[in-house]
DNA sequence: CGTAAGATGAAG
DNA sequence: TTCATCTTACGG
């Protein structure tokens, strides 16, 4: 099957709504390895006025790719050992990403395995930091437009239409953690845990 | 099942 | 000192 990437004006909308649109659609990496693929199914909005986003104290070196046009990824590293992946949405200047807390895999699931150390395949991509070492994702792939290769955003022609997005509150802060910016595919296995 | 703590480094 | 996290260890 041939995945076509995105196009650019699909990144441009509001953190809160690509948030939306992402669920169901499909990250691939080409990698030296091989293809990686997996269904986006759980998101976070992070926005400018939002104190748990990483651009609510306006752009610092870390969180200058938030206030780029969206349609580029936001990488950072966390807790000494993490990497989280965004995609930045909107317009240039304004500083909001959505942060991709977990995928369904479905292309190099043995790649996966192998870069994650373990064998079970609900264990692979079902957390931000997890996700980012399935796909071998790091620190190099700050900036990379995701419309084209080696990392971009697809359609999914097998998605199913009537699946249910749940919207509620985000996980894993401490700050904002009464906002509901957090959404997931209802019923989904690979979801993250808290 | 559940909770707790350690790993490890960059940002503020 | 905190942090948009994960894994392992240990008690029930």
């Amino acid at each position: 099957m041939e995945y076509i990437p995105l196009k650019k004006e699909f990144f441009k909308v509001g953190a809160l709504d690509l948030a939306q649109s992402l669920l169901g659609k499909i990250l691939v990496h080409t990698t030296p390895k091989g293809l990686l693929a997996g269904i986006i199914v759980e998101t976070e909005a992070y926005l400018q006025n939002d104190p748990a986003s990483h651009s609510s104290i306006g752009a610092t070196n870390r969180s200058k790719p938030m206030f780029e046009e969206g349609g580029i990824a936001y990488v950072y590293f966390t807790y000494g050992m993490h990497y989280c992946f965004n995609i930045v949405s909107g317009k240039k200047g304004t500083g909001e990403a959505v942060l991709i807390r977990a995928l369904e895999p479905l292309k190099g699931i043995d790649i996966m395995k192998l870069n994650r150390k373990q064998t079970n395949i609900s264990n692979l991509t079902n957390g931000p930091a997890k996700l980012t070492q399935a796909f071998g994702i790091n620190k190099n792939h700050n900036y990379l437009k995701l419309y084209t290769k080696p990392l971009y955003i697809t359609i999914n022609p097998k998605e199913d239409k009537s699946k249910e997005i749940i919207q509620t509150t985000r996980i894993g802060i401490k700050v904002g953690a009464d906002l509901p910016y957090r959404f997931y595919i209802k019923g989904n296995k690979f979801v993250s845990k808290l």
